[in-house]
DNA sequence: TTTAAAATTTAGGTATACCCTAAATTAAAC
DNA sequence: GTTTAATTTAGGGTATACCTAAATTTTAAA
């Protein structure tokens, strides 16, 4: 049982982490259509996921991020959005190409890479698209 | 007839690549043997790649890189020792993690964050290896 | 309360990327 | 010319990811 999510699982966690902070409840076919996928897709998907133990499943109720799920879809927004603001900022590429490019290495981003970018850049609170940036488990350590 | 290699299709390339400048022919079962897989997984891959244009094959005289595949392989191989190179004496983090990191994003990194890295670096000829880092096509234009 | 509609999952199929072993082929070396 | 070595082909296996159609379950309406 490997742990480490496909790209396409990786996104699946986006959007259900998305979805649940905009909706009560967040079945397969919000997903599903979120992604343009058919639901039987998104279905299948979801209990990869659980079996991955990211998320839990109660059909019908919705489902609902784990710890575990939200650690990493934490940490791959994070990921994400520092790498986004340090390219975009500190070598001048358009926001455009900075957040696309992002979206391309966001999984495959080592914790402290990130986290130098992120004390090189001050800490920022907000991505260039002025959303929040998770706060890297060991990251501003040295601060307190 | 999909242009973009796949992680494990750049692998065989950069393989293929090595073994061309180690050897006057090189064929399936070096690479083979390189990857540690077999000689048919080998020869499969190969087929994958002559057919997205990187490699000439003649059998039994060994295999050849195209144009298009050397500069896809330049490509990559100047995407990870620019990465490396940038990660490690500006972001402070060890060299084997820098090299591991650029191993898993040098596919996905634009060209235009790789010349803003080059170009911060003063457009080192030499990764921390101490190998070479092929030109950037764009590159260094503005200084000519 | 029963039934219809909506959400969801399961079943069965397709395609691609990798890998393997065993068998066939082809070139090179003796 | 045969044997040996390199190579490819054939046939299978697994995993990811998608689909449609059918079955299931819940919710909501009549």
């Amino acid at each position: 049982m490997n742990k480490l999510l496909t790209r396409r699982e990786a996104e699946y966690l986006k959007v259900a982490f998305d979805l649940s902070s905009e909706k009560t409840s967040v079945g397969s076919l919000d997903i599903a259509n979120r992604l343009g996928v058919s639901c039987a897709s998104a279905s299948e998907a979801l209990k990869r996921l659980s079996e991955k133990g990211m998320i839990i499943r109660e059909p019908w109720r919705g489902i609902r991020l784990t710890d575990l799920g939200l650690k990493e879809v934490s940490r791959i927004i994070r990921n994400h959005r520092i790498f986004e603001t340090y390219v975009y900022r500190l070598l001048s590429v358009s926001l455009d190409e900075a957040c696309e490019c992002a979206r391309r290495v966001e999984l495959h981003l080592s914790d402290k890479i990130v986290d130098s970018m992120c004390r090189i850049l001050g800490h920022p609170k907000r991505c260039p698209h002025n959303k929040n940036i998770p706060a890297g488990v060991l990251c501003c350590v040295e601060l307190r």
